[in-house]
RNA sequence: GGGGCCGUAGCUCAAUCGGUUAGAGUGUCGGACUGUCGAUCCGAAGGUUGCGGGUUCAAGUCCCGUCGGCCUCGCCA
C-alpha cells in the first residue's frame, strides 16, 4: 500500500504515529519557511505542514505543488495546539509534519477546482467529469446511491428474492419507446434491441418457477431526455408469483419504509396512502401528484355555467369544465403582469387559452371579470373553493385533457414558488386502478396505458364489449414528490385473457406471435398468477439526495442530446465496421 | 419536430441607449514571507465576446443562420 491512512481518518488518538498519506493537493499555502498543503481524498482533508527546519529539500519541493497534484506524504501526526486547530475539519485537531514528499503525478492546471465555491457550468463539468466527481457534493450522491442500492439488495435478499440477470442484447418490439438497435454481424441485416425493461423475461422467470425475482437492471429508451430522464437508466425490477396486488404493494411499502428509516432516520406509517387514478386526476390533474402540499383542483362548472361570462359559459356548453385552484394568502403575492404573462404562459404550454383569476375579499370576488358574476354566484364560488379573504383563485376553462395538465403544472409551480413544502421531505403514495387502455385519436384505436400484459380488474370484464375506457387494470404506480417513482401490475397469466386484450388493442394473432410469441408460448406451459413492479433507481436516489436533476446521481450521464461530453459518444465508426455489418449510411442533407 | 433561456479571460461574472484601449474576483506565472487554513503582500501574462453572415459611421450589445448546454411540449407500452 502506498498509504497507511486515508485523509479523513486521523484524530488526536494518532498523535505521535508516523503515517503515510496519499491524495490530491486541494489547497496550498506557502509561507516561505513553512508550506501548508490540504491533502484530499474521498474520505476527507488532512493538513500537511512542510517546515524548512525539518527538511529543507522537502519543504522546497512542497512549494512547487499545485492544485490536484497527486502526492504521497510521510510524517508524524502532531497536535496543532489550541490556537491553530481548525474546527471546520474533522481532522482539524492534528496535522501531519511531513518528513518525506513524493510527487506521484503532477496535474495540469485543472479547468476548475473541486473545492471551488462556485460550481462551473454543467457542460464543463460533464466534459471533465473525473474532476467534477471529485467534488464532495457529487461524491456524497455517489455514496448515497451505493447505500440505497445496498439496502435494496439486502431487503429483497432477506425476503427470499433471487437476483437473476436478463439479456442486454434482446429482441426489438415495435410497441412502447423507440429501441436502441445493435446490428448483428453474424445475421446479415438483423438487429438486436437493448431492453427497455426486462418485462417479458421476468414474467418468463415466473413461468420457470423462480417465484421471487429481483434485479437492478439497466434499461434503454431512445426518447428525448428530461431533467428526470436519461436514455439509459436503472430500474429496481422485481416480479412475484402466487401473489395479488396487495402482496406486491406490501413488499414495496416495506422497502420504502426501510429506505426512509435508514437514509433519513425517519419513521413513516404504513401502509402508504392509496388513491385511485380517477381520484388523483380529479384532485390534482395528473397521475403523479406532488402530495407534499394540498391545494386540490376544484370544479365550479355548475356554479358559473349560467353566468354572463362568455368564456366560462361557452366552455361549459361545449362539454368542458371550469376548474381551478385556491392559493392561500396569495391575493397580493403576484402582480397582474405576472398573472397575465408568467402564469398564463405556464398553462398556455398545455394548450390553455387563458387563465382567469380573482382575489377573495369580504367573502366575494375581486377582479376585472368579477362583474360577470352576481353576488350569489361569487359567494358560492368562494365557498366551493374553501376560499378566505386574501386568497387567490385561478381558473382554466377547457376540456379536461387541456385543463388537467395545465392546472397540475400551475399547482407544481405554486408549491415550489410559495415554498409550501420541505424540499427534503419524501412523500409517497400509491395510485391504483389505472385505465387498461386509452383512446388514441390519431390512430383511431385503443392503446395500452401500461403494457399489453396487465391483468384486468375482475369487476370490469364486461366493459370489453360495452366501453373499454371503463376497464380498470390491476396496475399501480408509486408516486413520490410529483415523480412517477415506480410502476407495475398484476399480469395476465392465461392465454385466453391475453388474447382478449390483444383483440382490443387490434394486435392480430400473427403480430402477437411475431412480437411476443415466446411469452405467449411460455404462458401455455403452466404459468402461475404473477405480478411485479419496477422502481426507478436513479429517481429514488435523486429524491433522497434532494436534487431535481437525475444527472447529479449518475456518475457518467448524457446530455439532452444524448451525448457523452467526456468520451464523445456517440461517434462515427470506421467504414470497415459498417462493411462488416452490411450497413450503408443514408443521411439527409 | 415545436417553444423558451443561455454562450464574454482557465473559471465565475460585469460592460448604461449600439459609442474611446472589453473590466473585476479567482485561478495561472514570477517574487516576498516560519503557523496558515478563502493566507497575505508586490508584480506580470491572459480575449477571434461559440461560429458564419447581415444592418450600421460604429456591434459583446440589433437581425438572420448555425453549433453547443439547460428547461419544456410532443414523445417516454
Amino acid at each position: 500500500m502506498l498509504r497507511s491512512h486515508t485523509c479523513g481518518q486521523l484524530r488526536s488518538d494518532q498523535i505521535g504515529q508516523t503515517v503515510t498519506l496519499g491524495g490530491w493537493v486541494d489547497k496550498y499555502r506557502d509561507h516561505g519557511g513553512v508550506v501548508f498543503i490540504d491533502l484530499r481524498d474521498r474520505y476527507g482533508i488532512t493538513q500537511v505542514a512542510f517546515r524548512m527546519e525539518e527538511s529543507s529539500d522537502t519543504q522546497q519541493l512542497a512549494a512547487s505543488l499545485r492544485h490536484e497534484d497527486v502526492v504521497q506524504v510521510t510524517g508524524e501526526v502532531v497536535s496543532r495546539g489550541p490556537e491553530n486547530k481548525n474546527p471546520k475539519l474533522p481532522t482539524g485537531e492534528i496535522e501531519v509534519r511531513a518528513s518525506q514528499l513524493k510527487v506521484l503525478n503532477k496535474s495540469k492546471t485543472p479547468p476548475f477546482e473541486p473545492r471551488g465555491e462556485t460550481v462551473p457550468n454543467e457542460e464543463l463539468r460533464l466534459q471533465y467529469r473525473y474532476i467534477d466527481l471529485r467534488r464532495p457534493a457529487l461524491q456524497e450522491k455517489m455514496v448515497l446511491r451505493h447505500r440505497l442500492t445496498k439496502i435494496v439488495r439486502d431487503y429483497f435478499d432477506a425476503l427470499g428474492f433471487l437476483d437473476v440477470e436478463t439479456p442486454i442484447l434482446g429482441r426489438s418490439t415495435p410497441e412502447g419507446a423507440r429501441d436502441y438497435l445493435v446490428p448483428s454481424r453474424v445475421h446479415e441485416g438483423a438487429f438486436y434491441a437493448l431492453p427497455q425493461s426486462p418485462q417479458l423475461f421476468k414474467q418468463i422467470l415466473m413461468v420457470a418457477g423462480y417465484d421471487r425475482y429481483m434485479q437492478i437492471a439497466r434499461c434503454f429508451r431512445d426518447e428525448d431526455l428530461r431533467a428526470d430522464r436519461q436514455p439509459e437508466f436503472t430500474q429496481i425490477d422485481l416480479e412475484m408469483a402466487f401473489v395479488e396486488q396487495d402482496d406486491v404493494l406490501g413488499v414495496i411499502d416495506g422497502l420504502i419504509a426501510k429506505l426512509v428509516k435508514e437514509l433519513q432516520g425517519k419513521d413513516i406509517s404504513l401502509p402508504l396512502p392509496r388513491y385511485t387514478h380517477a381520484e388523483v386526476m380529479e384532485d390534482y390533474g395528473t397521475d403523479k401528484p406532488d402530495l407534499r402540499f394540498e391545494m386540490k383542483i376544484k370544479d365550479i362548472t355548475d356554479l358559473v355555467k349560467e353566468s354572463s361570462f362568455g368564456v366560462f359559459k361557452s366552455t361549459a356548453d361545449a362539454g368542458g369544465r371550469i376548474r381551478g385552484l385556491c392559493v392561500k394568502g396569495a391575493a397580493d403575492k403576484y402582480s397582474r403582469r405576472i398573472l397575465d404573462n408568467d402564469f398564463k404562459g405556464i398553462v398556455g404550454e398545455y394548450g390553455a387559452k387563458g387563465l382567469a383569476y380573482f382575489k377573495v375579499a369580504d367573502g366575494k370576488l375581486e377582479s376585472s371579470i368579477a362583474k360577470f358574476f352576481d353576488e350569489e354566484q361569487q359567494k358560492a364560488i368562494v365557498q366551493r373553493m374553501e376560499g378566505e379573504d386574501g386568497d387567490l383563485l385561478l381558473y382554466v376553462a377547457d376540456r379536461d385533457k387541456v385543463s388537467s395538465p395545465a392546472l397540475a403544472a400551475l399547482r407544481n409551480f405554486l408549491g415550489k414558488d410559495l415554498e409550501l413544502y420541505d424540499p427534503r421531505e419524501i412523500k409517497t403514495a400509491w395510485v391504483l386502478e389505472f385505465p387498461l387502455v386509452t383512446w388514441n385519436e390519431e390512430d383511431n384505436r385503443w392503446d395500452a396505458e401500461h403494457h399489453p400484459f396487465c391483468a384486468v380488474h375482475p369487476d370490469d370484464v364486461d366493459y370489453f364489449e360495452t366501453d373499454p375506457s371503463k376497464i380498470r387494470a390491476l396496475s399501480y404506480d408509486l408516486v413520490c414528490n410529483g415523480y412517477e417513482a415506480a410502476s407495475g401490475s398484476i399480469r395476465i397469466h392465461d392465454p385466453a385473457t391475453q388474447q382478449k386484450v390483444f383483440d382490443l388493442l387490434k394486435i392480430t394473432a400473427e403480430e402477437a406471435e411475431s412480437r411476443f410469441g415466446f411469452l405467449l408460448q411460455a404462458l401455455r406451459y403452466g404459468a402461475p398468477p404473477h405480478g411485479g413492479i419496477a422502481l426507478g433507481l436513479d429517481r429514488w436516489v435523486m429524491l433522497f439526495a434532494g436534487s431535481d436533476n437525475i444527472r447529479d446521481v449518475i456518475a457518467f450521464p448524457k446530455t439532452q442530446k444524448a451525448s457523452d461530453l467526456m468520451n464523445g459518444a456517440p461517434s462515427d465508426v470506421d467504414p470497415k465496421q459498417l462493411r462488416d455489418l452490411h450497413i450503408k449510411l443514408d443521411i439527409p442533407q
